[in-house]
RNA sequence: GCUGGCGUAGCUCAGCUGGUAGAGCAAGUGAUUUGUAAUCACUAGGUCGGGGGUUCGAAUCCCUUCGCCAGCUCCA
């Protein structure tokens, strides 16, 4: 007998060898056609799996979030199925749930169309509305390699070996309907319950995502409980879309690319430069406020600075084919941390100097494959807010702790909640386990001191350093990777960089590297999103529209004007022979916080109409009341 | 880089199986002087991404190249 505690606290006894099934038909019988599994001591249980040992048990239903991703891969099943249907030929690749809905890849004698997309989810409507029930088997591993290769199922039989290579005897087999499928489950109790479903979109994909594989026909799709849930998540993708700073950037008017220029290259407009001036801005000032010295490196450096650097040797993929100047070999800047050792070493140091913090907004550019680029977040050239600080070994916590602190300042201005995240040393490293030890010591003391939860990535290190990752949460719940605090273990003795110490000997320097905002492009293409375009009071590149009635209020408006920008304020004025409904909608849609309306009334009284991109018209006000609700808003970095 | 899709006026898009381009918005001009999300009329604007080919004839078919999009891959 096995005993099992349901969540209620009680116990059941069941004897050895019982199914979920049965299981469920003995304790909640009434409930059983909603029940798709369960949770045995927090593993995932099939409806068909066998219990041979006790421990906590709740049931997945139909309707629960955390069942999803049962739906989701049976229905996977079920769009393979009528993939089938309509290519008979189809080799089966993988068809896994995935963090919103399931794909599935195929061997296709051609690529899917739309049209083979529509006739596909026509055919799984039909074969789900026939309640056919999952049912599952299981087979010597030698029956099932012969079985699944004389079905022509290629793929599945790589699996199967490999499976055999992990030492498995037996694998497992679902079969519904017409169709049968290598698998560990689990699955739905029948094909009725795939309800709410829809395919999404087509890629290609390599077999195993291996290039040097077969390319392999990806289809991709989603399944809910409930159609609600499903048009919610369709709302979504369409709110992504709409606040997609590409999109964005052409109707707001804020950076462009030139095919002429060259892919991955960015052009600000004034509006977006803006933007950038002032985050720059913002900055600079927390970073004064920290001691950190501002420096500038140049752009293209000799080949032997990154012969030195190892950048040559570990990143010459990315980096681009060098300058003959003079003759010899000149490449752009990958990286800015070179240059930033060169300045250190201009002259002898002491620990008494130390730590020395340079930052710079650097310009580096990458070669990244044309595939991967996209817009502002995956460019060529780009500029990071890139420090390193050069400190000795018992100076790394305080120094970290205190990098940790400006991220915590910078990101919660621009209002994004983060997560952090320790990686430690991963397999392949340099450097000695002392040497590891320390560094990661280091960080994980200022994390505690810190004092916020954060998360240990075991192995997650770069190979030359451990690091501190924080994932951002934006607006939309989206996750962006964020600032990155690393201990080099590398640079500091490839360059030699070195402090006399107390004792009158050459040290080694610790390095920290770091950035935080990331790439200037990436950050602020992701702000865009973030805020959808809506740029907080401290951040829009105009603030205030001044909206004149008719042109005998023009001359008025730009009075105003000229006194708010006289107090720091960023106005324009919309003096075209338009009615102010239109201008309304313009401003509206330019996404400015403030507009003022200036009418024949407005002149006379002296008042000014206010109306807020968001809350509408907040009536009249004086403009000195005005001036200071606006300058609140700046200096308090109000998000809305 | 790979796979697939796409590339027509500044923008969004139409243009059936080849017969040499069209709308709305934006722009310019004029009228209108307007009170909280689109006033009206007229005008102008495109070697249909570039190059090559097939054809009497190509935006439409083929090849090639560049770029964009979705994935894959990569991400020191």
């Amino acid at each position: 007998m096995i005993s099992l505690v349901l969540p209620d606290g009680s116990v059941v006894e069941a004897r050895s060898g019982i199914t979920v099934d049965e299981l469920a038909e003995k304790i909640l019988p009434r409930q059983k056609k909603k029940i798709i599994g369960a949770l045995v001591d927090d593993e995932i249980k099939d409806l068909r799996d066998i219990l041979t040992a006790g421990g906590s048990l709740s049931f997945l239903m139909t309707g629960d979030q955390t069942s999803l991703d049962i739906l989701r891969h049976s229905t996977s099943h079920l769009m393979a199925e009528a993939v089938l249907q309509v290519f008979p030929d189809a080799v089966l690749g993988i068809g896994p749930s995935i963090a919103d809905g399931f794909y599935y890849d195929f061997k296709l004698p051609r690529p899917l169309e739309p049209e083979d997309v529509t006739r596909i989810e026509k055919i799984m409507e039909k074969l789900a509305s026939k309640n056919v029930t999952f049912e599952r088997s299981e087979m010597p591993i030698d029956e099932a390699i012969k079985y699944f290769d004389s079905k022509g199922e290629v793929f599945k039989v790589e699996l199967i070996r490999d499976l055999a290579e992990k030492g498995e005897r037996v694998i497992s087999i679902y079969r519904s309907g017409g169709f049968e499928d290598l698998c560990r489950g689990p699955h739905l109790r029948h094909t009725g319950q795939i309800k709410v479903f829809k395919l999404l979109s087509t890629a290609a994909a390599y077999w195993r995502g291996d290039e040097k594989n077969p390319v392999l026909q990806r289809l991709y799709g989603t399944a809910f409980w409930s159609t609600e849930e499903l048009q919610a998540y369709l709302d979504n993708l369409e709110k992504i879309k709409e606040r997609d700073h590409r999109r964005l950037a052409k109707e707001l008017d804020l950076y462009s690319i030139h095919e002429d220029v060259g892919a991955g290259l960015i052009f600000w407009h004034p509006r977006l430069a803006m933007v950038r001036h002032l985050v720059e801005e913002f900055w600079r000032s927390e970073h004064l406020k920290r001691g950190y010295g501002f420096v500038y490196t140049p752009h293209i450096a000799q080949e032997v600075i990154y012969q030195k650097s190892g950048h040559l040797e570990n990143y010459a993929e990315n980096m681009y084919s060098p300058l003959l100047i003079d003759e010899k070999p000149y490449y752009l800047k990958p990286m800015n941390c070179p240059g930033h050792i060169k300045i250190f070493q201009t002259r002898r140091r002491s620990y008494r100097d130390l730590p020395i913090r340079y930052c710079e907004l650097g310009t580096v550019y990458r070669y990244e494959r044309s595939g991967t680029l996209h817009g502002m977040l995956r460019v060529r050239g780009f500029t990071q807010d890139d420090a390193h600080v050069f400190c000795t070994p018992d100076q790394i916590a305080d120094e970290v702790y205190g990098i940790i602190d400006l991220v915590d300042t910078l990101m919660t201005a621009f209002g994004y909640s983060y997560t952090i995240f320790l990686a430690t040393r991963p397999e392949k490293s340099l450097g000695s386990d002392e040497e590891w030890e320390v560094a990661t010591g280091a960080l994980r003391q200022a994390l505690e001191r810190w004092g916020k939860p954060y998360e240990l990535d075991e192995g997650g290190g770069v190979f030359y350093a451990p690091k501190i990752d924080i994932k951002l949460q934006d607006a939309l719940g989206r996750e962006w990777q964020g600032p990155t605090i690393q201990v080099d273990l590398n640079l500091p003795k490839r360059f030699d960089v070195t402090y006399i110490g107390p004792d009158n000997t050459e040290h080694e320097v610790i390095m920290i590297h770091r950035a935080v905002l990331g790439s200037m492009e990436r950050f602020i293409g992701g702000l865009v999103e973030h805020v959808g375009g809506a740029f907080p009071m401290w951040l829009a590149p105009t603030q205030t529209m001044i909206l004149p009635i008719t042109d005998g209020q023009n001359e008025y408006a730009r009075e105003l004007s000229n006194r708010l920008v006289a107090e720091g304020f960023r106005v324009e004025v919309d003096a075209r022979n338009e009615k102010i409904g239109y201008k309304i909608r313009e401003a509206q849609e330019m996404k400015i916080p403030y507009m003022i309306i200036l009418g024949a009334r407005e002149q006379e009284s002296g008042m000014i109409a206010v109306r807020h991109r968001k809350q509408g018209d907040l009536g009249a006000m004086r403009l000195d009341d005005f001036m200071e609700r606006c300058k609140d808003e700046v200096i308090r970095k109000v998000l809305n």
